[in-house]
DNA sequence: CATGCTGTTTGATCTACATCAAGGAGTTTG
DNA sequence: CAAACTCCTTGATGTAGATCAAACAGCATG
């Protein structure tokens, strides 16, 4: 009984054509709706650290992510910041019409998007009903994790939410990787102190002192500062405070 | 220049007769879309505390808020409790397909629903696709709305996490009746003090001593427990740590 | 090879909020 | 109209995590 695989749907099964989802299953593609995606859509790279978009500007594109890691922040006026999403690859992001709310998009590592034109995107999602179906699963799935960060950042101690981020994480690193030896799972953490402090809404000594507090007690074992492996995948899940299976998907 | 209205949409320019979504302009109904609804409609009460469903239950319906006041909550296995959505009316609850996170689903004053048995109700969103772009917006503006209360559970001081809550509410109410005097708004608390704790990721001590410290700066009027008069809104949203022109939209 | 620079760790101290505890105000109930 | 209930308030005390501070490790730079 492996808990590590079970809700993780893997690449093997994508539909690599649909450049909306990869993630997820696709049947619907049809040849002359890719043919416009195709048109209109181009790529873009950002390095590390980079921004992709700053809150308030009128983002005149919607892209998902091809390779690399991006983040979506809100900034307070006096500066305290907090990550909202985290877009891993076959993610998307921007939405047609106005958001009420303004984020950052900024790379955390190097980052490849595939960005479709604003207007044509949404003139073809008018047109081709499965489009707007496909973003309608991915929203729900979004609100279902945004909610599961309420109860992280709401009510779970820094030693639980550290536990949370790194099952997260290596749970979406090893659906990506199909080899994983039984129970331990080993990645490299894409995220700096501060980072990791902004998701989780704590400071990066608070997160420092967590993640020391499990290498210490044998959770985690670290080489250099980011190369993380857990040895008990199921002991880590423990600590989060979760039901046992409660599946959480970022 | 008063603050309070720009961003609500009232009932006023809302088409009565779309059941998805009062709230928003809708100017798609035909006829026998409408027609196939009516069919599949019926409408439900719950008194207040009681549940609607709980985590885990498979909601056989979905549903539109018509009158009173819904809360989405997670629970922790040790009971640690943290609401993730509030309903009002007009809002919507209930996904196509399944979700991977449950919620207890609450009605936190006398509620009254329009429900919509789920199988034809999804059949209907496959051959109507204005119904599946009318859910998307509205998904999308519950994850800005869930963004930005990760924002509060995760960055802001209980007082402003109080003063959020109150403005929101107070904006939320405002949208109903349109008669409001200059500058003062005054409405009914519908969450204990409980409740509002659980929404807060706060304790119920805590709410209680931020709402006592807000009355005795004048920052709020109580009438008993429950009646809340805000004799200057923009005072109050100061005390949020918002930028000015944010617009909360719960 | 010193000189930064960036990201991290660890320690000492402080504080906002939680926790524990008691009592009050407004109801429903017998 | 007492008893019991629910919801709220306020006080005393405890603590998880923030803040302040110093130093270290890995790298690039001149």
């Amino acid at each position: 009984m492996n808990r590590v695989t079970p809700k993780i749907q893997t690449f093997a099964q994508d539909c690599e054509s649909c450049p909306i989802r990869h993630r997820a299953v696709c049947a619907r593609c049809e040849a002359d709706e890719l043919q416009v995606l195709e048109q209109i859509k181009y790529y873009r790279s950002f390095e590390a650290g980079q921004t992709v978009a700053w809150a308030g500007d009128n983002m005149d594109f919607v892209a998902s992510v091809v390779t690399g890691i991006a983040t979506l922040s809100q900034t307070m006026e006096d500066g305290r910041r907090q990550m909202v999403g985290l877009l891993l690859p076959s993610d998307f992001v921007g939405r047609p019409g106005r958001s009420r709310s303004a984020y950052d998009v900024t790379a955390a590592t190097n980052l490849v998007m595939c960005c479709f034109r604003r207007k044509p995107f949404e003139e073809l999602m008018l047109s081709t009903p499965h489009i707007g179906q496909r973003l309608l699963e991915m929203t729900l799935d979004e609100l279902d994790a945004a909610r599961e960060w309420m109860l992280l950042l709401g009510r779970k101690t820094a030693r639980e939410k550290i536990a949370s981020l790194l099952c997260i994480i290596a749970r979406r690193d090893a659906s990506l990787q199909l080899s994983q030896s039984q129970g331990e799972l080993s990645f490299e953490l894409p995220l700096t102190r501060e980072a990791m402090s902004e998701y989780l809404g704590l400071t990066l000594e608070t997160v420092s002192r967590q993640m020391s507090s499990l290498r210490k007690e044998g959770l985690i074992l670290t080489e250099g500062k980011r190369r993380i492996t857990i040895p008990d995948f199921d002991k880590l899940l423990e600590e989060t405070g979760d039901d046992s299976d409660g599946g959480f998907l970022v």
